[in-house]
Order: C-alpha cells, then sequence, then structure tokens
RNA sequence: CGGUGAGUAGCGCAGCUUGGUAGCGCACUUGGUUUGGGUCCAAGGGGUCGCAGGUUCGAAUCCUGUCUCACCGACCA
C-alpha cells in the first residue's frame, strides 16, 4: 500500500474527549472516527487490526472444532419472549418497531437464535456435539458508553454456542475452548489471564473470563501470589480472619456521638482502627408476595466494602440490590443512618464473616447520635446469620488456602461459560437419543470482544510516540520510508524495487511516497506503531545499505540492499 | 437516572463578563524555501457560532426552552 493512494488520517492533536490512551491513539493514529455515541467508524487501518484480530480468532476457533456461520443483528421479539429474556434483559435491549409494527431486537447476543436454529436443524444426538460461532456485529444499548471502542454500544464479538447431549461433553468442549482461548491470546501477543467469574443469574457453575492485564481495565482481579488462583473480585471469596475468634472482655455500654456517622468519624471518635468497628447497610429485601417492602441489614467491618454480586445472591436480598433511602430508614428503624448497628434490630440481620469474627467491637445504637462499644455478638446480639459479603482485598488469605491476593486491573476480553439448559428447555430444543427419547440439549456459550481486543492491545502496547503492535495484528508489519525521494532519482529507484520485491513476498508493508520530510513520516508511522521500519537514504545507499528500525526496542541496524527481503521475511 | 462540565472551521482553542455581524494554532490549497525527526515565508479556501424561541435598531455574546457530547456517580451507615 502507498501512503498517497491510501487514508492515513492521523492527527497531532488528541480530541478532547478521548480520556484512556488507546482512545486517544485510536482518533490519533486514524483507526476510528466516533459518529455517535458509542458508535464508531472503523478507518482503514483500524479495520485492517480489526480483520486480523478476527482471522486470529478465526483459525483457532476451526481448530478447536467449531464451525462458523452467521446470523442477523435483527431478531424478532417473539424469540426474546419464548426465552423469557424480552422481560428480563432491560433497557440495554434495544427494541425497534417494523412497518407492520411487528417488535424486534439489535441484537446483544444470539442464544435465541441460535437455539431456535438448531432445535429445527439437528434432531438427533448423532449429530452431537456441534460448536457454532460467528463475527459479528452486536448492539447493546449501554448506560453510559465509554473509553471509546473500549465500552461501545455496537461491538464486533465473536460468540460461539456449543449443544451437547450430557454435561460431560459440554465439560470436554468447555476445556477445548478454554484451551483455544489461551491460543488465541497467546497468538494476538497479549499479557492475559483466565480468572473464575460470575456466571451471573444464568445458573452452571463453571464460568472463566479472560482479561488483558491493563490499569486502565474496569473490572478488578485477585491473584494469589504464590498459586495459579485468579478470579474476578465480584467472585473472589473473603475467608474469615485465619485463628481463633476472640473473646470478648468488655461488657457493652452507650456512648453519646453527636454529629458522629461516618466511621473516620466513629474511629477518631473512639480513637480505634476501623477494624474494630462495624457498619451496618439496609437494603431493600426480597419482595414476599402481598407483604409490604421489607428491609435487610447487611453488616460489614468497618474497613471492609460491600460487593454487591454477592449480597444479591442471598436470598433474603432483593436483586438488584438497592439500598433503603434515609427516609426509610428513619421510619422503619428510627434513627439516621449514621447511627446504625446490628443491635437490637427486628429486621434480618446478615454479618460478614470478618464482622462476626470481632469481639468488644463499636457500632451504631440505633438512636441518633449513640453509638455502642465493647460489643459482643453472642451476649448483645445473639444468634447471628453469617455470610460472605464483601469485597476481598489487597493481603487476604487466597481462598484456596495458598498465599495472599493481590489485585490487578484488567480488561474483560473473552467470557466461556457452562450455560446449561435455561435457552434451550425454554425454547424446547432437543433431540432423539440413544432410546428414541426427546432429550432438551445442555449449551455452553463462548464470547471474544473482538473489537475491544483492538483497544486492550493499545492499552498494553503504546509509548509517548504512539502505538507499538505486536507483529500478529499490525495494521502493515512494515513501513517503507524513502527520504526525499522526489528529489532523488536513485532512491525513487530503490524504494520501488524494494516495495515491489517486498509485496511480491507476501509481506504487507506501507511504502510513504507522499511528498513529506522525514520527520513526518517517521512521527506517522511511529504513531500508527507499524512495527518494522526500512528507511532509504543518500548516505547508506553509497554503501549499497538501507537502515532497519524496531518501533518496539528502538534498536537499528544497517542492512546490504540485497538480504533486505530474506531479513524483512523472517523477523 | 443523579452530579459536573462542554457545544464557535476537519482537530485544538480564544472571543461571551461590558451586544455592533467572528479570530488564533494545526490541517487543507497555491507559490517559493527547506530536506535523516512534525522547516520557514507569503498568498488563499473553508464557519447558518448545536437547535428553537425571546429581548434589542442590532445577539456567538443577554433570557427561556431544547438537543447533543464528555467525565464522575451505592461504598454514607
Amino acid at each position: 500500500m502507498r501512503t498517497s493512494q491510501y487514508l492515513l488520517s492521523t492527527q497531532k492533536e488528541t480530541p478532547a474527549d478521548a480520556e484512556i490512551v488507546s482512545h486517544q491513539l485510536m482518533l490519533r493514529a486514524g483507526l476510528v472516527r466516533k459518529l455517535a455515541s458509542g458508535l464508531y467508524t472503523w478507518l482503514p487501518t483500524g479495520l485492517r487490526v480489526l480483520n486480523k484480530v478476527s482471522e486470529i480468532v478465526r483459525d483457532e476457533m476451526n481448530k478447536a472444532g467449531a464451525i462458523e456461520m452467521l446470523m442477523p443483528v435483527v431478531q424478532p421479539a417473539d424469540l426474546w419472549q419464548e426465552s423469557g429474556r424480552w422481560e428480563e434483559y432491560g433497557p440495554e435491549l434495544l427494541r425497534i418497531k417494523d412497518r407492520h409494527n411487528r417488535d424486534f431486537v439489535l441484537g446483544p447476543t444470539h442464544e435465541e437464535v441460535i437455539t431456535a436454529l438448531v432445535k429445527n436443524e439437528i434432531s438427533s444426538y448423532k449429530q452431537l456435539p456441534i460448536n457454532l460461532y460467528q463475527v459479528q456485529t452486536k448492539f447493546r444499548d449501554e448506560v453510559r458508553p465509554r473509553f471509546g471502542i473500549m465500552r461501545s454500544r455496537e461491538f464486533t464479538m465473536k460468540d460461539a454456542y456449543s449443544f451437547h447431549i450430557d454435561n460431560d461433553s459440554l465439560e470436554k468442549t468447555y476445556q477445548d475452548m478454554f484451551q483455544a482461548y489461551c491460543n488465541i491470546f497467546e497468538r494476538l501477543g497479549l499479557e492475559y489471564r483466565p480468572v473464575i467469574a460470575d456466571s451471573g443469574s444464568i445458573g452452571g457453575a463453571v464460568s472463566h473470563e479472560f482479561h488483558v492485564l491493563a490499569e486502565s481495565g474496569e473490572d478488578a482481579i485477585a491473584f494469589s501470589d504464590s498459586s495459579d488462583y485468579a478470579a474476578n473480585t465480584e467472585m473472589a471469596e473473603a475467608l474469615a480472619p485465619a485463628g481463633e475468634k476472640p473473646t470478648g472482655t468488655q461488657t457493652m455500654s452507650e456512648v453519646a456521638t453527636p454529629n458522629v456517622g461516618t466511621i473516620e468519624q466513629v474511629c477518631a471518635h473512639f480513637d480505634v482502627t476501623a477494624e474494630q468497628t462495624v457498619k451496618t447497610l439496609i437494603v431493600l429485601a426480597q419482595q414476599q408476595d402481598d407483604q409490604p417492602q421489607g428491609l435487610v441489614a447487611l453488616v460489614l467491618r468497618g474497613d471492609h466494602q460491600l460487593n454487591t454480586i454477592k449480597a444479591e445472591k442471598l436470598a433474603e436480598v432483593h436483586a438488584p440490590l438497592t439500598l433503603a433511602s434515609d427516609d426509610a430508614v428513619k421510619q422503619m428503624l428510627g434513627c439516621d443512618i449514621g447511627s446504625l448497628g446490628p443491635v437490637g434490630l427486628t429486621i434480618p440481620v446478615i454479618v460478614d464473616r470478618s464482622a462476626a469474627h470481632l469481639a468488644d467491637f463499636i457500632c451504631g445504637a440505633n438512636k441518633t447520635g449513640y453509638h455502642l462499644q465493647g460489643v459482643n455478638w453472642q451476649n448483645d446480639v445473639g444468634e447471628i446469620q453469617q455470610a460472605d459479603i464483601r469485597e476481598v482485598q489487597a493481603g487476604d488469605p487466597s481462598p484456596d488456602g495458598q498465599g495472599k491476593l493481590e489485585i490487578k486491573r484488567g480488561i474483560e476480553v473473552g467470557h466461556i461459560f457452562q450455560l446449561g439448559d435455561k435457552y434451550s428447555s425454554a425454547m424446547g430444543c432437543g433431540v432423539l437419543n440413544e432410546q428414541g427419547k426427546h432429550q432438551i440439549l445442555t449449551m455452553g456459550c463462548y464470547g471474544i470482544g473482538v473489537s475491544r481486543i483492538v483497544a486492550a492491545a493499545i492499552e498494553q502496547n503504546h509509548d509517548k510516540y504512539g502505538i507499538i503492535w505486536p507483529d500478529a495484528i499490525a495494521p502493515f508489519k512494515l513501513a517503507l520510508i524513502p527520504m526525499n525521494m522526489h528529489k532523488s532519482h536513485r532512491i525513487q529507484e530503490v524504494a520501488e524495487t524494494l516495495y515491489e520485491k517486498l509485496t511480491a513476498a507476501g509481506i504487507d508493508v506501507l511504502f510513504d511516497d507522499r511528498k513529506e520530510r522525514p520527520g513526518v513520516m517517521f512521527n506517522d508511522m511511529e504513531l500508527v506503531g507499524i512495527p518494522h521500519t526500512l528507511v532509504i537514504g543518500e548516505r547508506n545507499l553509497d554503501e549499497n545499505k538501507v537502515e532497519y528500525k524496531s518501533r518496539r526496542s528502538g534498536e537499528k541496524q544497517l542492512l546490504d540492499i540485497d538480504n533486505v527481503i530474506r531479513f524483512i521475511t523472517q523477523l
């Protein structure tokens, strides 16, 4: 490709509304342009990268025995009504009507379509297992699209769905997919980790996310410092502190604490650390039929944070988790939220394991302006219900019993899970088994955020000059930069010849034949992130040499012109 | 949805307080100059100042409404 016949579209200045590096560089290097919030046009350079990523994904999926197909973006609403997700999915599901006023959705995912298809196409256990996938556009009407392509509303996803007669078969395909995903991220040249994940409300126990590690990641991942254990913090189990539960020695007493509400103020007032205090959060209870809305108290150690996902899984708690309003608390419990505590509450109380491990602690007195000190569960509260409801933090013991947890940030680029029969049973998708009986299938599903990988790769591979693509997904492998070609026939001749030969050798080369000064070319090629550069200049031509430069290491070396093709091919 | 901020040329911004019909840098066009790291000089082209309404002789500027965009958002108990 010649720059003179290409759309490079680089920019010197960073657009004002781009917050993270990958977004800024994608705009500056001319990979994407925003059309509207969460909607992006892929420019030629960006599309080249996107296509390289999809090709690697396809290749590994095919090798793992999956079969490519393609389903429509627009899907009829009745499929979603059948699966129950028409009501369940919420406002992220963009609903549209056609000219006949029939309901459709813009597909955020394709379980319904594939299940309906398999129901019709597959009728015997002999055709199983089968794993079908597509690389396709998805639409999710995100509340807040952000970070450019990282969380956009329209995006490219590889989604695969496998169908099985039993769980053993599902388990095997799941393992194959796990391995295929590792291969994919390995080949993409990214630093990644598979982590244990929340399978959501979908049921089916097993689920893994694949994260690319990056500071700007939206997810927190907990790692053991001495084993393979890695889990999304949503999922990572928080163990009770090690050792015997301390025995209380104090007797509970009430202390006037005017204007003391936050844990920070409590600590200051009593001159203790947050580890000796307890905080009480009041949330809405799971609604019982015909009963008025109840409340539930969640009790945590002062220095701990509530984990919403864990709390929502409790039968007593309303999902999605909703904090009771200040007014509701005041009305039902008779005090300000800053003075709440577990002692003497008439609503259900659920205590985090770490909080339950405390003795002689401090908490609110359920009386505005008063706290209790020297509180002990056994004496002052009685039998309590314990649960793991807190967020793990760095330094906590690893749930697998080996080492301590570290917390790092990651970008979720892949998610695999065992779905079970949620969709197949809702939609009656089954086959005749060996006994000639109709049997509902069990399913797995496996997603990769293809467009998100492009952004994630940049987050992990850039410097102050621009992007540094891993070779496998670079838009071009090589930049050919002639110095002042328009003044020198000799340079032009060498450049043209090299360009022809390199192209003939199957190398993706971008030949900068613009009438620009060298500095402009260098800067553009570095911004775009092309991994390898050849510079052709008068100086070296006298020796029959050209200069090679690596984008990543910055290392330069002179090459004999005759050796260029071989050298570049071997990179 | 709540909070904050922003909409003026393709991009980055000034002008608005104190109304008088729009400007700077980059990019673009033309000519010259320069040529191993975003040369320099000159001359140009390009904007219904987000949209609608109002006040006024006159509105980018003041008022009202509206749309769009970005960032932040249980973690207070």
